[in-house]
DNA sequence: ATTTACAGATTACACCTGTAATCAAACTTG
DNA sequence: CAAGTTTGATTACAGGTGTAATCTGTAAAT
């Protein structure tokens, strides 16, 4: 897969909020969380491009930007290959190790049980 | 916490195997898996030395390295940073997601719904 | 004692990252 | 049309990464 690093990535999740669109928007978008540079921001942009995560069509004298893949391809391949790498591609494992350390909530068992039921429904 | 590469990574697990550990146990174990240089990997412990990941004891010639933190431990924090990241803290959200990809077998569910018993036992 | 071997330390080097500044072309404004 | 502005492109530069080769000190062998 496309590997977009960390920084990359934030830029990527601002185009993932809507496109096609623009870079000073991104950049407006960016900002909402933290301050970025627009010519930090531009320089990412240039990079995903060249890496094929991202395409844009001209737009006058400027760029509309959008993302190559989902944001759920991405977030699927990055959770698989964690649960691969590090639980053996044991899900039951992750989310027992996760539990060691974030404490979950009633509503987080409750959502647990949801996917259980719907998943057993689907696959009797 | 301290950021290993994933090269680096690769080498902390094979020592995770069984510390304290030689350099060229390390080799050997990394070898059984794939091709590793010795240059490499020596390479790849000093820089892990010197991030603080793992540390050693001189024993004649050679070092004995050992991890500086446990591979739960470290697991865990990625996991969770993951998590934080792509699903807003949402593990639910997480394996709901994990399964549109990766097919969950009976075994996954059965460790799932094994893993939320135990919790509703301690949590009431 | 001199040579040899081996371990870790130092050096190498290209590519990636984070963070911008500068350049150049086109567009706007006077 | 000339000057400023805006946008992406190019350049910069230090620190990290992957992948090793070379240096250096000491231990083993002759």
């Amino acid at each position: 897969m496309i590997e977009v690093s960390d920084r990359e990535f934030e830029v990527l999740e601002a185009i993932w909020e809507g496109a096609p669109v623009t870079a000073n928007e991104v950049v407006s978008r960016l900002n909402k969380k933290s301050a970025w540079h627009d010519k930090t921001v531009k320089t990412l942009l240039g990079r995903l491009v060249k890496k094929g995560a991202i395409t844009f069509q001209r737009e006058g004298r400027s760029y509309l930007y959008s993302p190559c893949l989902a944001r759920e391809e991405y977030v699927q391949k990055q959770s698989a290959g964690l649960v691969e790498r590090l639980f053996d591609g044991k899900i039951g494992d992750f989310v027992a190790g996760f539990a060691t350390t974030k404490k979950l909530k009633h509503s987080d068992i409750k959502e647990l049980k949801a996917f259980i039921d719907k998943w057993e429904k689907e696959n009797d």
